[in-house]
DNA sequence: GGTAGACCTGGACG
DNA sequence: ACGTCCAGGTCTA
């Protein structure tokens, strides 16, 4: 939907599973900052700390060194499993690792010079071309990447707009708004049946668009996002979230909120992204509603099953 | 095939 | 001060 960055969503989300966006947030600052090195230092637009005065009495901006998302081959390396647990990211640190090593495994890393991108990530760009069943079972094989997981980043990544990433705010939507009925025993827990429950009845309501009205209810209902854009009464004063937001001041949709995100990439690069923009993202595609059929129940399921089945063998 | 637990961490809340 | 709960899930048994 956003376009972001695949590979920058795909870790980005990996690091979502069972967090806060707060933790999320630095969790992805804490990757640029680490395994890429600086892009360039702005001074943050409006800040001005209490403190940061100078000798004239005048207030003084302090300036941010934004670092780019750093490349699968570095994430690849093994010791970066140990180090991002230091850095505290907990069980997701393997996840990260693994999955950029089965990039990189996959795709390599040659490229020339003057490439921006390296071949994993061209790969995942090419997802975009592949049906919603298809990319999402690409997406499933990578470690700590779940449904949900894989759903998001085929909405803001991947132009698949009809895909519904179902978490539990977006359950409470479905129950409260549009008469699903409430699950009666594991209420909060997510199985992969309620996922799929609840992803056909939204994608019935919302049809082909189904992942831009699942975007605007989602943030409406985080109360951190639903003054997002407003004017409020009262100025935002610090650059801290409080507990009572449960948020940050970033956009709303996106966990890699990273201003960061890489930008070895050219304005020849850009302007190619623009006519493949064109190419891929015209209404109308013929590719209805894959996304709901019932064989997708136990996708997940099934493609990670094929996974281990493959790496218990080698 | 479906379902409990475990899993890291940090901030809010009682 | 301290324990508990929760957060945009995933993996494993």
């Amino acid at each position: 939907m956003l376009r972001q960055d695949p590979f920058e969503n795909l870790i980005s989300f990996i690091c979502s599973s069972n967090n806060n966006i707060s933790r999320i947030t630095k969790m992805v600052k804490s990757l640029c900052q680490h395994y890429s090195p600086p892009l360039l230092t702005l001074p943050v637009p409006g800040f001005a700390p209490l403190s940061g005065t100078n000798s004239s009495g005048k207030e003084q901006s302090v300036p941010e060194t934004y670092h780019p998302f750093p490349p699968p081959s570095v994430l690849a390396a093994p010791e970066v499993s140990a180090h991002l647990r230091l850095l505290g990211f907990g069980y997701r640190a393997d996840f990260i690792q693994k999955t950029a090593r089965m990039l990189v495994d996959a795709h390599g890393t040659a490229r020339s010079a003057d490439d921006p991108l390296e071949p994993p990530e061209k790969w995942l760009l090419t997802l975009r071309q592949m049906n919603t069943t298809s990319a999402r079972e690409e997406l499933l094989k990578f470690v700590g990447v779940g449904r949900k997981v894989a759903d998001c980043i085929m909405l803001m990544s991947l132009d698949k707009k009809e895909v519904i990433p179902v978490d539990t705010h977006v359950h409470q939507i479905a129950v409260k708004h549009y008469g699903l009925r409430a699950s009666s025993k594991t209420q909060s827990n997510m199985t992969p049946k309620l996922y799929e429950e609840v992803s056909s009845k939204l994608a019935l309501v919302w049809g082909d668009y189904a992942g831009w009205a699942h975007s605007v209810l989602f943030t409406s209902d985080l109360k951190s996002f639903s003054s997002y854009g407003l004017s409020s009464p009262s100025p935002t004063p610090s650059v801290k979230p409080h507990r009572a937001d449960k948020g940050i001041a970033t956009p709303p949709d996106t966990p890699s909120p990273s201003l960061s995100k890489r930008k070895r990439s050219t304005l020849k690069h850009s302007a190619q992204r623009q006519s493949e923009d064109i190419s891929i993202s015209m209404p109308g595609e013929s590719r209805p509603d894959e996304s709901v059929e019932p064989e997708g129940l136990n996708l997940a399921d099934r493609v990670k099953r094929r996974r281990r089945a493959r790496e218990s063998t080698c």
